[in-house]
DNA sequence: TTCGAATATTGTCGGTGTCAATATAAGCGC
DNA sequence: GCGCTTATATTGACACCGACAATATTCGAA
Protein backbone atom coordinates (compact mmCIF):
# COMPACT_ATOMS: atom_id res chain seq x y z
CA UNK A 1 0.00 0.00 0.00
CA UNK A 2 2.78 2.46 0.83
CA UNK A 3 3.54 4.45 -1.88
CA UNK A 4 7.37 4.48 -0.56
CA UNK A 5 9.44 4.10 -3.85
CA UNK A 6 12.89 2.09 -3.67
CA UNK A 7 15.08 4.99 -4.16
CA UNK A 8 14.35 8.67 -5.14
CA UNK A 9 14.75 9.43 -9.01
CA UNK A 10 15.49 13.37 -9.49
CA UNK A 11 16.21 13.92 -5.76
CA UNK A 12 17.68 17.17 -6.78
CA UNK A 13 21.11 18.97 -5.77
CA UNK A 14 23.15 16.05 -6.39
CA UNK A 15 25.72 18.29 -7.72
CA UNK A 16 26.25 20.26 -5.05
CA UNK A 17 25.71 17.54 -2.19
CA UNK A 18 28.27 16.09 -4.15
CA UNK A 19 30.78 18.47 -4.05
CA UNK A 20 29.76 19.25 -0.28
CA UNK A 21 30.69 15.49 0.64
CA UNK A 22 34.00 15.81 -0.92
CA UNK A 23 35.26 18.41 -0.03
CA UNK A 24 34.13 17.20 3.90
CA UNK A 25 36.30 14.11 2.89
CA UNK A 26 39.30 15.85 1.94
CA UNK A 27 39.39 17.04 5.69
CA UNK A 28 40.24 13.77 6.90
CA UNK A 29 41.51 12.01 3.85
CA UNK A 30 43.84 11.94 0.76
CA UNK A 31 42.69 12.93 -2.21
CA UNK A 32 43.74 9.34 -3.81
CA UNK A 33 41.82 7.78 -1.22
CA UNK A 34 38.09 10.06 -1.55
CA UNK A 35 36.60 7.99 -3.88
CA UNK A 36 33.39 8.66 -6.27
CA UNK A 37 31.84 5.23 -4.96
CA UNK A 38 32.32 6.86 -1.30
CA UNK A 39 30.81 9.71 -1.90
CA UNK A 40 27.75 8.54 -3.78
CA UNK A 41 27.18 6.19 -1.02
CA UNK A 42 27.62 9.49 1.84
CA UNK A 43 25.05 11.61 -0.30
CA UNK A 44 22.80 8.37 -0.43
CA UNK A 45 22.99 7.80 -4.30
CA UNK A 46 24.15 4.91 -6.70
CA UNK A 47 27.46 4.68 -7.63
CA UNK A 48 27.13 5.72 -11.09
CA UNK A 49 24.80 8.64 -10.31
CA UNK A 50 27.95 11.07 -10.26
CA UNK A 51 28.65 10.33 -13.81
CA UNK A 52 25.50 12.20 -14.60
CA UNK A 53 27.55 15.33 -13.41
CA UNK A 54 30.71 14.92 -13.81
CA UNK A 55 32.38 13.45 -16.43
CA UNK A 56 35.30 12.22 -14.67
CA UNK A 57 36.52 12.48 -11.13
CA UNK A 58 39.21 14.60 -12.28
CA UNK A 59 35.99 17.08 -13.50
CA UNK A 60 34.71 16.96 -9.57
CA UNK A 61 38.40 18.21 -8.43
CA UNK A 62 37.93 20.86 -11.23
CA UNK A 63 34.66 22.26 -9.51
CA UNK A 64 35.96 22.30 -5.80
CA UNK A 65 39.16 23.60 -7.00
CA UNK A 66 37.35 26.70 -8.67
CA UNK A 67 34.92 26.95 -5.67
CA UNK A 68 38.14 27.08 -3.61
CA UNK A 69 39.67 30.48 -6.11
CA UNK A 70 36.68 32.00 -5.59
CA UNK A 71 36.60 32.01 -2.16
CA UNK A 72 40.23 32.60 -1.64
CA UNK A 73 40.08 35.80 -3.83
CA UNK A 74 36.62 36.85 -2.12
CA UNK A 75 38.09 36.48 1.31
CA UNK A 76 41.38 38.38 -0.33
CA UNK A 77 39.40 41.50 -1.57
CA UNK A 78 37.33 41.92 1.29
CA UNK A 79 40.16 41.68 3.99
CA UNK A 80 42.09 44.04 1.83
CA UNK A 81 39.55 46.19 1.34
CA UNK A 82 38.63 46.79 5.01
CA UNK A 83 41.97 48.56 5.36
CA UNK A 84 42.79 52.01 3.93
CA UNK A 85 46.83 52.31 4.38
CA UNK A 86 48.57 50.93 1.87
CA UNK A 87 50.84 48.57 4.08
CA UNK A 88 48.13 47.18 5.89
CA UNK A 89 46.14 46.57 2.90
CA UNK A 90 48.88 44.39 1.61
CA UNK A 91 49.65 42.98 4.72
CA UNK A 92 45.77 41.97 4.57
CA UNK A 93 45.50 40.31 1.84
CA UNK A 94 48.50 38.18 2.25
CA UNK A 95 47.41 37.19 5.70
CA UNK A 96 44.44 36.26 4.20
CA UNK A 97 45.97 34.08 1.85
CA UNK A 98 48.02 31.74 4.44
CA UNK A 99 45.12 32.14 6.93
CA UNK A 100 42.49 30.56 4.04
CA UNK A 101 44.88 27.79 3.45
CA UNK A 102 45.30 27.08 7.07
CA UNK A 103 41.22 27.21 7.55
CA UNK A 104 40.93 25.51 4.00
CA UNK A 105 43.68 22.95 3.40
CA UNK A 106 41.08 20.49 2.00
CA UNK A 107 40.17 23.13 -0.73
CA UNK A 108 43.98 23.84 -1.04
CA UNK A 109 45.18 19.80 -1.64
CA UNK A 110 42.51 19.97 -4.80
CA UNK A 111 43.50 23.74 -6.11
CA UNK A 112 47.43 23.05 -6.37
CA UNK A 113 47.20 18.85 -6.67
CA UNK A 114 49.73 18.53 -8.92
CA UNK A 115 49.15 18.37 -12.77
CA UNK A 116 49.65 15.56 -14.57
CA UNK A 117 53.06 16.12 -16.40
CA UNK A 118 52.80 16.11 -20.03
CA UNK A 119 50.08 18.62 -19.40
CA UNK A 120 50.14 22.43 -18.71
CA UNK A 121 47.16 22.99 -16.58
CA UNK A 122 47.50 27.35 -16.95
CA UNK A 123 46.82 29.11 -13.22
CA UNK A 124 43.30 29.27 -12.67
CA UNK A 125 41.72 32.63 -14.12
CA UNK A 126 40.30 33.19 -10.60
CA UNK A 127 43.88 32.36 -9.41
CA UNK A 128 45.46 35.04 -11.61
CA UNK A 129 42.76 37.34 -10.27
CA UNK A 130 44.00 36.61 -6.86
CA UNK A 131 46.89 37.47 -7.90
CA UNK A 132 46.22 40.91 -9.45
CA UNK A 133 45.24 42.12 -6.29
CA UNK A 134 48.04 42.02 -4.82
CA UNK A 135 49.76 43.37 -7.89
CA UNK A 136 47.59 46.28 -7.74
CA UNK A 137 48.24 47.12 -4.62
CA UNK A 138 51.71 46.96 -5.23
CA UNK A 139 51.34 49.43 -8.08
CA UNK A 140 49.82 52.11 -6.17
CA UNK A 141 52.23 51.88 -3.64
CA UNK A 142 54.86 52.25 -6.18
CA UNK A 143 53.03 55.15 -8.26
CA UNK A 144 52.51 57.20 -4.76
CA UNK A 145 55.98 56.65 -3.99
CA UNK A 146 55.73 54.26 -1.04
CA UNK A 147 58.10 51.91 -3.01
CA UNK A 148 60.95 52.83 -5.12
CA UNK A 149 62.99 50.97 -7.73
CA UNK A 150 60.86 47.94 -8.03
CA UNK A 151 59.17 46.43 -10.50
CA UNK A 152 55.29 45.59 -8.83
CA UNK A 153 54.64 42.61 -11.40
CA UNK A 154 57.80 40.92 -10.17
CA UNK A 155 57.38 41.79 -7.08
CA UNK A 156 53.99 40.23 -6.65
CA UNK A 157 54.68 37.27 -7.93
CA UNK A 158 58.00 37.23 -5.32
CA UNK A 159 55.98 38.06 -2.79
CA UNK A 160 53.42 34.81 -3.93
CA UNK A 161 55.56 32.61 -4.10
CA UNK A 162 56.84 33.37 -0.59
CA UNK A 163 53.31 32.99 0.53
CA UNK A 164 52.88 29.91 -1.28
CA UNK A 165 55.98 28.73 0.08
CA UNK A 166 54.57 28.88 3.44
CA UNK A 167 51.43 27.25 3.07
CA UNK A 168 52.59 24.52 0.72
CA UNK A 169 55.38 23.76 3.51
CA UNK A 170 52.32 23.94 5.63
CA UNK A 171 50.42 21.42 4.18
CA UNK A 172 53.11 19.09 2.73
CA UNK A 173 55.09 18.70 6.23
CA UNK A 174 52.92 19.10 9.27
CA UNK A 175 52.94 22.47 11.16
CA UNK A 176 54.13 21.50 14.82
CA UNK A 177 57.67 20.46 14.20
CA UNK A 178 60.67 21.33 11.93
CA UNK A 179 62.01 24.81 10.28
CA UNK A 180 58.46 26.39 10.17
CA UNK A 181 58.42 27.19 13.89
CA UNK A 182 61.52 29.11 13.56
CA UNK A 183 58.74 31.59 12.00
CA UNK A 184 56.13 30.72 13.73
CA UNK A 185 56.00 34.45 15.64
CA UNK A 186 53.05 36.47 15.99
CA UNK A 187 53.65 38.52 12.89
CA UNK A 188 55.51 36.55 10.21
CA UNK A 189 53.39 37.67 7.16
CA UNK A 190 54.62 41.45 8.38
CA UNK A 191 57.94 40.76 9.21
CA UNK A 192 58.54 39.00 5.77
CA UNK A 193 56.47 41.62 4.15
CA UNK A 194 58.99 44.22 5.58
CA UNK A 195 62.02 42.16 4.45
CA UNK A 196 61.17 41.80 0.97
CA UNK A 197 60.48 45.60 0.43
CA UNK A 198 63.32 46.28 2.77
CA UNK A 199 61.80 48.04 5.37
CA UNK A 200 63.15 48.70 8.86
CA UNK A 201 60.81 47.63 11.01
CA UNK A 202 58.91 49.96 13.13
CA UNK A 203 58.89 48.16 15.88
CA UNK A 204 62.38 48.05 18.52
CA UNK A 205 64.35 45.09 17.81
CA UNK A 206 64.64 43.76 21.10
CA UNK A 207 66.28 40.65 19.91
CA UNK A 208 69.77 42.16 20.01
CA UNK A 209 70.48 42.55 23.08
CA UNK B 1 64.98 -30.82 -21.76
CA UNK B 2 65.89 -27.17 -21.34
CA UNK B 3 66.59 -26.46 -17.85
CA UNK B 4 64.12 -22.90 -18.55
CA UNK B 5 62.49 -22.42 -15.41
CA UNK B 6 59.31 -20.20 -15.56
CA UNK B 7 61.06 -17.78 -13.94
CA UNK B 8 64.27 -16.69 -11.74
CA UNK B 9 63.27 -16.86 -8.44
CA UNK B 10 66.46 -14.64 -6.27
CA UNK B 11 66.82 -12.68 -9.37
CA UNK B 12 68.37 -9.96 -6.88
CA UNK B 13 68.67 -6.23 -6.67
CA UNK B 14 64.57 -5.71 -7.11
CA UNK B 15 64.22 -3.17 -4.81
CA UNK B 16 66.73 -0.76 -6.47
CA UNK B 17 64.90 -2.22 -10.07
CA UNK B 18 61.54 -1.06 -8.53
CA UNK B 19 62.53 2.36 -7.16
CA UNK B 20 64.23 2.92 -10.72
CA UNK B 21 61.27 2.00 -12.48
CA UNK B 22 59.29 4.23 -10.02
CA UNK B 23 61.09 7.39 -10.69
CA UNK B 24 60.86 6.37 -14.62
CA UNK B 25 56.92 6.16 -14.91
CA UNK B 26 56.67 9.36 -12.62
CA UNK B 27 58.15 11.14 -15.35
CA UNK B 28 55.57 10.54 -17.57
CA UNK B 29 52.55 9.70 -15.34
CA UNK B 30 51.03 11.49 -11.90
CA UNK B 31 51.61 9.69 -8.62
CA UNK B 32 48.53 8.46 -8.48
CA UNK B 33 48.69 6.27 -11.87
CA UNK B 34 51.59 4.82 -10.57
CA UNK B 35 50.73 1.52 -9.45
CA UNK B 36 52.63 -1.47 -7.93
CA UNK B 37 51.20 -3.86 -10.27
CA UNK B 38 52.52 -2.11 -13.50
CA UNK B 39 56.08 -1.71 -11.95
CA UNK B 40 56.05 -5.06 -11.09
CA UNK B 41 55.29 -5.94 -14.51
CA UNK B 42 57.98 -3.43 -15.90
CA UNK B 43 60.28 -5.41 -14.19
CA UNK B 44 59.78 -8.48 -14.69
CA UNK B 45 58.60 -10.02 -11.56
CA UNK B 46 54.98 -10.98 -10.09
CA UNK B 47 52.58 -8.42 -9.10
CA UNK B 48 53.51 -9.33 -5.34
CA UNK B 49 56.95 -9.64 -5.92
CA UNK B 50 57.25 -5.72 -4.62
CA UNK B 51 55.45 -6.21 -1.45
CA UNK B 52 59.15 -8.34 -0.04
CA UNK B 53 60.90 -5.35 -0.51
CA UNK B 54 57.82 -2.14 0.91
CA UNK B 55 55.55 -2.82 3.42
CA UNK B 56 53.37 -0.64 1.52
CA UNK B 57 53.01 1.83 -1.55
CA UNK B 58 53.75 4.82 0.98
CA UNK B 59 56.87 2.85 1.82
CA UNK B 60 58.28 2.93 -1.79
CA UNK B 61 57.42 6.19 -1.59
CA UNK B 62 58.95 7.09 1.21
CA UNK B 63 62.14 5.48 -0.12
CA UNK B 64 61.87 7.74 -2.98
CA UNK B 65 61.66 10.85 -1.18
CA UNK B 66 64.66 9.82 1.01
CA UNK B 67 66.89 9.59 -1.89
CA UNK B 68 65.63 12.50 -3.62
CA UNK B 69 66.69 14.13 -0.27
CA UNK B 70 69.76 12.76 -0.53
CA UNK B 71 70.91 14.05 -4.30
CA UNK B 72 69.33 17.15 -3.54
CA UNK B 73 71.70 17.96 -0.65
CA UNK B 74 74.46 16.61 -2.43
CA UNK B 75 73.68 19.10 -5.68
CA UNK B 76 72.91 21.91 -2.85
CA UNK B 77 76.63 20.97 -1.26
CA UNK B 78 78.89 20.77 -4.60
CA UNK B 79 77.34 24.02 -6.02
CA UNK B 80 78.18 25.87 -2.56
CA UNK B 81 81.28 24.91 -2.01
CA UNK B 82 82.29 25.22 -5.94
CA UNK B 83 82.31 29.35 -4.71
CA UNK B 84 84.16 31.56 -2.56
CA UNK B 85 82.27 34.63 -1.85
CA UNK B 86 79.09 34.63 0.12
CA UNK B 87 77.05 35.86 -2.20
CA UNK B 88 78.04 33.65 -5.11
CA UNK B 89 77.83 30.65 -3.03
CA UNK B 90 73.91 32.08 -1.43
CA UNK B 91 72.90 31.98 -4.79
CA UNK B 92 74.54 28.87 -6.15
CA UNK B 93 72.45 27.36 -3.52
CA UNK B 94 69.46 28.48 -4.11
CA UNK B 95 69.81 28.17 -8.27
CA UNK B 96 70.77 24.68 -7.08
CA UNK B 97 67.36 24.12 -5.17
CA UNK B 98 65.47 25.53 -8.18
CA UNK B 99 67.40 23.36 -11.07
CA UNK B 100 67.35 20.11 -9.38
CA UNK B 101 63.27 21.13 -8.76
CA UNK B 102 63.45 21.72 -12.60
CA UNK B 103 65.44 19.01 -13.80
CA UNK B 104 64.02 16.11 -11.46
CA UNK B 105 60.13 16.82 -11.60
CA UNK B 106 59.80 13.12 -10.22
CA UNK B 107 61.66 13.34 -7.30
CA UNK B 108 60.28 16.69 -5.90
CA UNK B 109 56.61 15.17 -6.85
CA UNK B 110 57.17 12.57 -3.75
CA UNK B 111 59.14 14.21 -1.97
CA UNK B 112 56.47 17.18 -1.53
CA UNK B 113 53.67 14.61 -2.24
CA UNK B 114 50.68 15.99 0.50
CA UNK B 115 50.93 13.99 3.80
CA UNK B 116 47.57 12.69 5.32
CA UNK B 117 45.74 15.09 6.95
CA UNK B 118 45.64 14.03 10.21
CA UNK B 119 49.62 12.64 10.83
CA UNK B 120 52.34 15.36 10.81
CA UNK B 121 55.33 14.33 8.41
CA UNK B 122 58.19 16.15 9.82
CA UNK B 123 60.58 17.28 7.39
CA UNK B 124 62.82 14.61 6.69
CA UNK B 125 66.25 14.87 8.16
CA UNK B 126 68.08 15.08 5.00
CA UNK B 127 65.90 17.85 4.15
CA UNK B 128 66.72 20.22 7.52
CA UNK B 129 69.62 19.51 6.51
CA UNK B 130 69.80 21.01 2.90
CA UNK B 131 67.77 24.04 4.81
CA UNK B 132 70.73 24.48 7.14
CA UNK B 133 73.05 24.81 4.26
CA UNK B 134 70.75 27.55 3.74
CA UNK B 135 71.11 28.55 7.09
CA UNK B 136 75.23 28.27 7.44
CA UNK B 137 75.67 30.43 4.66
CA UNK B 138 73.68 33.16 5.87
CA UNK B 139 75.14 32.84 9.36
CA UNK B 140 78.33 33.31 8.04
CA UNK B 141 77.16 36.40 6.15
CA UNK B 142 75.97 37.99 9.33
CA UNK B 143 79.26 37.42 11.12
CA UNK B 144 81.13 38.80 9.00
CA UNK B 145 78.76 41.83 8.48
CA UNK B 146 77.30 41.46 5.05
CA UNK B 147 74.00 41.29 6.58
CA UNK B 148 73.08 43.47 9.21
CA UNK B 149 70.31 43.55 11.65
CA UNK B 150 68.77 40.14 10.35
CA UNK B 151 67.89 36.81 12.18
CA UNK B 152 70.00 33.93 10.24
CA UNK B 153 67.66 31.57 10.74
CA UNK B 154 64.25 33.13 9.84
CA UNK B 155 65.68 34.17 6.83
CA UNK B 156 66.68 31.03 5.76
CA UNK B 157 63.35 29.71 6.15
CA UNK B 158 62.00 32.96 4.34
CA UNK B 159 64.45 32.22 1.42
CA UNK B 160 63.46 29.09 1.64
CA UNK B 161 59.34 29.75 1.34
CA UNK B 162 60.32 31.75 -2.07
CA UNK B 163 62.47 29.21 -3.41
CA UNK B 164 59.96 26.64 -2.60
CA UNK B 165 56.59 28.72 -3.97
CA UNK B 166 58.32 28.81 -6.96
CA UNK B 167 59.15 25.43 -7.74
CA UNK B 168 55.74 24.32 -6.46
CA UNK B 169 54.37 26.96 -9.09
CA UNK B 170 56.37 25.43 -11.55
CA UNK B 171 55.34 21.91 -10.52
CA UNK B 172 52.15 22.14 -10.02
CA UNK B 173 50.28 25.34 -12.63
CA UNK B 174 52.41 24.94 -16.34
CA UNK B 175 56.01 27.03 -16.50
CA UNK B 176 54.63 28.47 -20.36
CA UNK B 177 51.96 30.33 -19.43
CA UNK B 178 50.64 32.81 -16.24
CA UNK B 179 52.23 34.57 -13.82
CA UNK B 180 55.61 32.55 -13.73
CA UNK B 181 56.66 34.19 -17.22
CA UNK B 182 56.76 37.64 -15.37
CA UNK B 183 59.86 36.14 -13.42
CA UNK B 184 61.02 34.37 -16.16
CA UNK B 185 63.90 36.42 -16.24
CA UNK B 186 67.55 35.35 -16.76
CA UNK B 187 69.00 35.64 -13.38
CA UNK B 188 65.46 35.74 -11.04
CA UNK B 189 66.97 33.77 -8.27
CA UNK B 190 69.33 36.66 -8.04
CA UNK B 191 67.24 39.68 -8.18
CA UNK B 192 65.25 38.00 -5.90
CA UNK B 193 67.71 37.77 -3.10
CA UNK B 194 68.82 40.89 -3.84
CA UNK B 195 65.26 41.85 -3.29
CA UNK B 196 65.08 39.98 -0.33
CA UNK B 197 68.16 40.79 1.49
CA UNK B 198 67.54 44.50 0.74
CA UNK B 199 71.21 44.81 -1.51
CA UNK B 200 70.97 47.35 -4.20
CA UNK B 201 71.42 45.02 -7.31
CA UNK B 202 75.10 45.85 -8.86
CA UNK B 203 74.15 45.91 -12.28
CA UNK B 204 72.62 48.76 -13.47
CA UNK B 205 68.87 48.72 -14.12
CA UNK B 206 68.33 49.07 -17.71
CA UNK B 207 64.68 48.86 -17.67
CA UNK B 208 63.50 51.97 -16.42
CA UNK B 209 63.64 53.97 -19.93
C1' DT C 1 -1.27 12.57 -23.41
C1' DT C 2 2.69 11.41 -25.55
C1' DC C 3 7.40 11.53 -26.13
C1' DG C 4 11.98 12.92 -25.55
C1' DA C 5 15.40 14.43 -22.36
C1' DA C 6 17.30 14.38 -17.85
C1' DT C 7 18.27 11.66 -14.09
C1' DA C 8 19.15 7.61 -11.58
C1' DT C 9 19.76 2.55 -11.33
C1' DT C 10 21.82 -2.07 -11.91
C1' DG C 11 25.26 -4.73 -14.19
C1' DT C 12 29.72 -5.34 -15.81
C1' DC C 13 34.69 -4.84 -16.93
C1' DG C 14 39.62 -4.40 -16.18
C1' DG C 15 42.65 -2.65 -12.85
C1' DT C 16 44.49 -1.91 -7.96
C1' DG C 17 46.33 -2.61 -3.06
C1' DT C 18 47.06 -6.04 -0.05
C1' DC C 19 46.49 -10.39 2.49
C1' DA C 20 47.17 -15.54 2.58
C1' DA C 21 49.10 -19.77 1.15
C1' DT C 22 52.46 -21.92 -1.52
C1' DA C 23 56.72 -22.73 -4.12
C1' DT C 24 61.60 -21.94 -4.92
C1' DA C 25 66.26 -20.75 -3.87
C1' DA C 26 70.19 -19.54 -0.97
C1' DG C 27 72.90 -19.84 3.29
C1' DC C 28 74.73 -22.53 6.84
C1' DG C 29 75.80 -26.02 10.33
C1' DC C 30 76.92 -30.73 9.91
C1' DG D 1 77.21 -34.19 0.26
C1' DC D 2 72.45 -33.49 3.61
C1' DG D 3 68.76 -30.95 6.21
C1' DC D 4 67.14 -26.91 8.27
C1' DT D 5 65.93 -22.11 8.39
C1' DT D 6 65.14 -17.96 6.11
C1' DA D 7 64.68 -14.88 2.33
C1' DT D 8 62.51 -14.41 -1.86
C1' DA D 9 59.12 -14.98 -5.34
C1' DT D 10 54.74 -16.97 -7.01
C1' DT D 11 49.79 -17.88 -7.54
C1' DG D 12 45.32 -17.08 -5.70
C1' DA D 13 41.86 -14.44 -3.64
C1' DC D 14 39.14 -10.37 -1.94
C1' DA D 15 37.17 -5.91 -1.68
C1' DC D 16 37.36 -1.77 -3.80
C1' DC D 17 37.73 1.54 -7.58
C1' DG D 18 36.75 4.34 -12.10
C1' DA D 19 34.29 4.02 -15.97
C1' DC D 20 31.19 2.16 -19.60
C1' DA D 21 26.66 0.09 -21.16
C1' DA D 22 22.00 -0.94 -20.74
C1' DT D 23 17.88 -0.15 -18.31
C1' DA D 24 14.44 2.16 -15.41
C1' DT D 25 12.16 6.27 -13.67
C1' DT D 26 10.66 10.98 -13.67
C1' DC D 27 9.96 15.62 -15.50
C1' DG D 28 8.47 18.96 -18.82
C1' DA D 29 7.00 20.59 -23.00
C1' DA D 30 4.44 19.91 -27.39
Amino acid sequence: MSKEKTRDYHRGGVRMDLIRAAVEALKTQTLESVSMRKLAAAIGVSHNAPYMHFDDKEALWQAISDAGFELLIERIALDIEARTLWMDRLKAGCTAYVKFAEENREYMLVMFRPATPGTVRALSPKGTEALNLLERELAEAVSKGHLTDTDPEKLAVLIWFMLHGLTMAQLQIGGERGPLVKMAGDDRIGWMLDQVLGIQSQDADVSSH
